[in-house]
DNA sequence: GTGGCTCGTTCGAATAGCGGGAACACATTT
DNA sequence: AAATGTGTTCCCGCTATTCGAACGAGCCAC
């Protein structure tokens, strides 16, 4: 089940990717540790990352490169650039302060959820949840918001793809069970997350769906479990959301 | 003055990069816009664009592609490691909503200036600043507040690569005059920026110093001319900045 | 002071693989 | 049905990447 290319991938490009993520994963790294562990030479190494550097990419501080502010910039650039965003983050902002928890935007890119924009409540939780972290679709509310108002095949698409992985042993991994419960969201028109990302942690989450119905964009409430349950979890927050989308919808519309 | 290599770039990933740059400026391109600007082989822009798609740089819509969220994954990455966003993140938070306007937290990279962060105060006057992006030093509060406080040679080389470009006709281009202005931002630890990054728009910064003395990050509060004047503009957001940095300073210091 | 260790850089050579162009498949238009 | 647009595939030639070894610069210990 691995991954096919098909056709000829720019191998060069995809070393300069791995010395890029090796330098997520250690933050900062001298040109032998890289060559040591992707398995290329020193020489290779050393050229790779003078030129990342030279392109602005990567610092080098001493003698160890890491990654530079370069992701910073293009970064901000994505999300300006998602049409959603201008229309949702004002929204979001709202929510957080109305409802004193975490709100989250969420899109889905490569059949995963991305989370491009958070608000803090006063109240907020912390969970692992990061702008641009990636999250399986269905492990948390607005990602099943999102997956079960995409077209019927993509949605097989992605499940094959991706698998139903564990976060918890809340986690839908079941996919009978999974394509039940998405009916269910679409007839409800939101999704509901209990404890199955994050133990402890409910969230409410909605689609925002285009003119075609689809969705790729949804929006989440988090917060600890004895906070969110009774008709908070199944009445008010999603009557709130519910609100919300529509505002976002209706804008995104006339833009 | 143009850049000498010296050594040999891996030209593979400097095509790479072009795309990636060229895509930030057309938002969204297919494989023949991307050869055609380029000077490449479509076959060649083909490949590059399926690898970087494959490794989750870009996405593509359709026929045509555009960059992906992996930019913002990496950019908040980028971010939370700066040791002191984490410590100026709150104080910036606070400033805003002291002062109303927008207060932005910058480093220094590559020899110019990185917005890292910004908060909104209630009348924040809307720049073309935004996260990410870079600026000359010489041309803004906090750039210059950093600028001032770096060893005496690396403001020279700084000063020789990077040139005295204007934003205004009020920016610092003569390099004594900035040389004296700078002196002076040591003497009274802020600096303070008069229409020359953007006409009608004025700012304080003050440095964020290590132990070494040396500045790497700096604070500012942005607002326009006609409210940042008098006394506002020399005693009381000076004396609130540096309340603010020298707060962040220690908390540095004990972590 | 001097040998040894580690760091990154440079050099030359060999071959892997990058780049280019033409042919292809496919869709949309005229 | 022909024409133009798209992206993809194939293969060949030659460049540019890669490697390994030799080099030079720091640093520490003895």
């Amino acid at each position: 089940m691995g991954s096919e290319p098909g056709y000829r991938p720019v191998e060069t490009v995809e070393t300069a990717l791995e010395i890029v993520a090796l330098l997520k994963r250690r933050d900062r790294a001298g040109v032998t540790a890289i060559a040591d562990e992707l398995g290329i030479a020193k020489s290779t190494a050393s050229r790779h990352a003078r030129t990342l550097e030279d392109q602005g990419v990567l610092v080098r501080e001493g003698e160890a490169y890491r990654l530079g502010t370069w992701f910073l910039d293009y970064g901000t650039y994505v999300r300006n650039r998602q049409p959603v965003f201008e229309a949702a983050k004002p929204k979001v902002d709202e929510l957080a302060a109305a409802t004193d928890e975490k709100v989250w935007c969420v899109i889905e890119e490569h059949g995963v959820g991305v989370h491009i924009y958070g608000a803090e409540g006063r109240h907020s939780v912390r969970t692992h949840a990061r702008v641009g972290r990636r999250t399986p679709l269905h492990q948390f509310a607005a990602g099943k918001a999102i997956l079960a108002h995409l077209p019927d095949e993509r949605i097989g698409t992605i499940l094959e793809e991706r698998g139903l992985e564990a976060a918890t042993d809340e986690t839908i991994t079941d996919r009978s069970e999974l394509r039940e419960h998405l009916e269910t969201i679409r007839e409800r028109g939101y999704a509901i997350n209990r404890e199955e990302s994050v133990r402890g942690v409910r969230a409410v989450g909605a689609p925002i769906r285009s003119d075609s119905g689809d969705a790729v964009t949804a929006i989440s409430v988090a917060g600890p479990a004895n906070r969110l349950r009774g008709e908070v979890l199944t009445e008010e927050l999603p009557a709130l959301l519910l609100g919300a989308t529509n505002e976002i919808e209706v804008n995104l519309a006339h833009s």
